[in-house]
RNA sequence: GUCCCGUUCGUCUAGUCAGGUUUAGGACGCAUGGAUUUCAUCCAUGAAACAGAGGUUCGAAUCCUUUACGGGACGCCA
């Protein structure tokens, strides 16, 4: 057993028998796909579906190409190569998609380790055939297999978040913290959070408490740092001096630092020679180095080169932030640096600096770029521009599920069409492998929709608790709220209201007598026809219900509809009016039923002597 | 200015590494229509992209060259 997968192509064959309305006729829709053609294969599926013809799976194959994967009983038993999770992942969906959605069984198919790579296409291969059952790709999709599996090997993972709290939250602080929070869960290694104030005018307590505030909005806990403590402490580098001293001391004891102007440079290796620089509008000593090569997990190798030596220690006797991030970095152990694109340029510094302790570089990963909406102007996204604070979605009463899905989405994509992802999806799906190379625009609209997809599936409970704050804020719930009516209330708003900060304007009239009655509306359903008549005719035989439910004030418009002879519709928005004040809102009979035959027929009363 | 990174519908993206199954897929937004019952909900349908030019190839979104455009860095800020 415990033969290697060398290829992974998923092959699909599908017929769709489907009758066209135009010409009647029953063609057939044929493909095979491979695993880069999973979104095609979930549109035929769904198409076959919309059109309720059939879908039959002819057979499919996998085979694996990237060296070091093993599958053991269709379960992951070992992975040493970082791309080989994408993968993973491929085949794991590849089986659920067969067993879960197709309804057909899973086959594995695989081929014995030591074949040749090439050729490609391969002709003719023998192929050996491992049945699936069902239940054993379920197996394997479970979470907890596959990151048991994938921690016992990359245990030794160790990133980081190091921010330095200068000002407000930005979301692509928060997205670099969220991209090296979800490497760490995924691959059962350590987060470390590390504050990096090194700059004392600038660092402030507010601004470190509402970092802190903010990941933990976002559901981000770390392994090491701050509250937590850690074997590699303190994790405040105004905290570290003696650590970074000792570090100083080695680079000069080599030769590799020197004193200038009352700073501690760092010293390039190569010949040095002065240049005018069109940038600097000086004379400027320059070194010719060799080139360093920095091996970045989204981007390739990126070749550059340093040619000016830089500040280790300023003169006020401060370290710098190139010095200490690599210093720390090595300290800390770190394995894996994960951090925005603006950093890929002071990288070849970083490899310079691990080059001269003699230690090997961490492997990089450098995040697009998130970009301001045009509307705001031009480059990456500023604190100052509209939503790209986190403060600001979480007085917005926005779900923090939601702003961490849609931040996980601005630069990584899952490869299908999933795009509701809960944090432990989150966990289980995402890969470095997967991260865009170029920078995203954020789109609020985008936000807002998934904030919504979050709303509608949260659990009833959780969904009253994630309200109250935007009612309390209105004045519209207090201590004495019945929480039975708030939950009745909220129960048939959620499916309807697409944010909690429009809730009190949607939901006003369920919590208050006096609420304002919406213009378009009035004159949409009052000025014409005969209101009042309506109002007049269904008042009384409301009034007679003994029974205050769903059914039974259905059954009084029906009645009426039939003595009269007019449908239904003819007294639904005038009476939502008269009892709400507009024309939108939850379903028409559920939300009389929760208003309650005392409020309702009160309004009618009101409205009818407004109108009269 | 120098160096580095990038570029698929308006936006987020799939497909690019291993060229052919693609009529370039999905989602947001937009438009139109529908849902005995309003609607900010739901459903259906539609418009909408491989930045340009050369090359390699039987075949290029995919490989190569180049131009354009966008982004980043060039601090005793982080």
């Amino acid at each position: 057993m415990g033969a290697s997968i060398r290829r992974i192509r998923f092959l699909f064959r599908a017929r769709v028998c489907e009758c066209h309305p135009a010409s009647g006729n029953a063609h057939i829709l044929r493909g095979r796909h491979n695993h880069r053609h999973l979104p095609r294969l979930l549109h035929v599926r769904s198409r076959a579906r919309r059109r309720q013809c059939q879908l039959e799976p002819l057979g499919h194959q996998i085979r694996a190409r990237r060296p070091g994967i093993q599958l053991h009983d269709g379960a992951l038993v070992h992975d040493r190569n970082p791309r080989s999770h994408r993968s993973v992942h491929r085949i794991l969906h590849a089986q659920l998609l067969f067993d879960s959605k197709l309804g057909h069984r899973g086959i594995l198919v695989r081929r014995a380790f030591d074949r040749p790579p090439r050729p490609h296409p391969p002709n003719g291969e023998t192929l050996t055939e491992v049945a699936q059952s069902p239940s054993s790709a379920e197996h394997c999709l479970d979470s907890s297999l596959l990151t048991r599996n994938v921690s016992c090997i990359m245990s030794n993972v160790r990133v980081r978040f190091a921010p330095s709290p200068t000002g407000s939250t930005h979301i692509g602080t928060a997205r670099t913290a969220l991209f090296n929070w979800l490497y760490a869960r995924h691959t059962g290694g350590t987060f470390v959070l590390r504050i990096e104030d090194t700059d004392k005018e600038r660092n402030t307590q507010e601004a470190l408490d509402e970092l802190v505030d903010g990941l933990k909005w976002l559901g981000l806990d770390w392994d090491e740092g701050p509250e937590n403590g850690g074997d590699f402490g303190p994790y405040f580098q105004s905290q570290r001096g003696d650590i970074y001293k000792t570090y100083l001391q080695t680079l000069r004891d080599s030769g590799r630092a020197y004193e200038k102007d009352g700073a501690v440079f760092f010293k390039l290796e190569g010949e040095r020679y002065t240049e005018y620089d069109d940038y600097q509008k000086a004379e400027i000593e320059k070194v010719k180095t060799q080139p360093v090569v920095i091996d970045d997990l989204i981007r390739g190798q990126v070749t550059r080169r340093e040619e000016r030596d830089f500040v280790l220690q300023r003169s006020n006797g401060d370290p710098s932030f190139h010095f200490v991030n690599v210093v720390d970095d090595i300290a800390m152990k770190i394995t894996h640096v994960i951090r925005g694109e603006d950093h890929l340029s002071n990288t070849s510094k970083h490899v310079e600096l691990f080059n001269a302790f003699g230690v090997e570089p961490p492997k990089y990963a450098h995040l697009p770029m998130i970009l301001k909406d045009p509307k705001d102007g031009k480059g990456k996204m500023s604190k100052r521009d509209k939503g790209a604070l986190i403060s600001e979605y979480k007085e917005r009463n926005f779900l923090p599920g939601a702003v961490r899905n849609f931040i996980a989405l601005l630069g990584w994509s899952p490869k299908d069409d999933q795009e509701v992802f809960t944090i432990e999806a989150l966990v289980r799906r995402f890969n470095l492998d997967d991260v865009q190379k170029g920078g995203a625009r954020f789109d609020e609209k985008k936000m807002s929709h998934l904030n919504f997809e979050h709303m509608k599936t949260l659990p009833i409970s959780e969904y009253v608790e994630s309200a109250k704050p935007a009612l309390q804020k209105a004045g519209l719930i207090g201590e004495s709220t019945d929480e039975q009516y708030l939950l009745s209330t909220l129960k048939i708003c959620q499916e309807k209201i697409d944010s909690f900060e429009n809730l009190p304007s949607f939901a006003a009239y369920f919590f208050s007598d006096t609420f304002a009655n919406n213009e378009k509306a009035e004159n949409k359903t009052m000025k014409k026809g005969e209101p009042i008549a309506r109002i007049q005719e269904i008042a009384p035989k409301l009034e007679e219900l003994s029974a205050w439910d769903k059914a039974s004030i259905e059954g009084v418009f029906n009645r009426l509809a039939a003595e009269t002879g007019l449908k239904p519709f003819a007294w639904f928005p005038v009476v939502r009016f008269a009892v709400s004040g507009t024309n939108s809102g939850p379903d028409f009979l559920p939300m009389l039923e929760v208003l309650g035959k005392e409020r309702v027929l009160e309004r009618l009363k009101r409205t009818a002597e407004k109108y009269a």
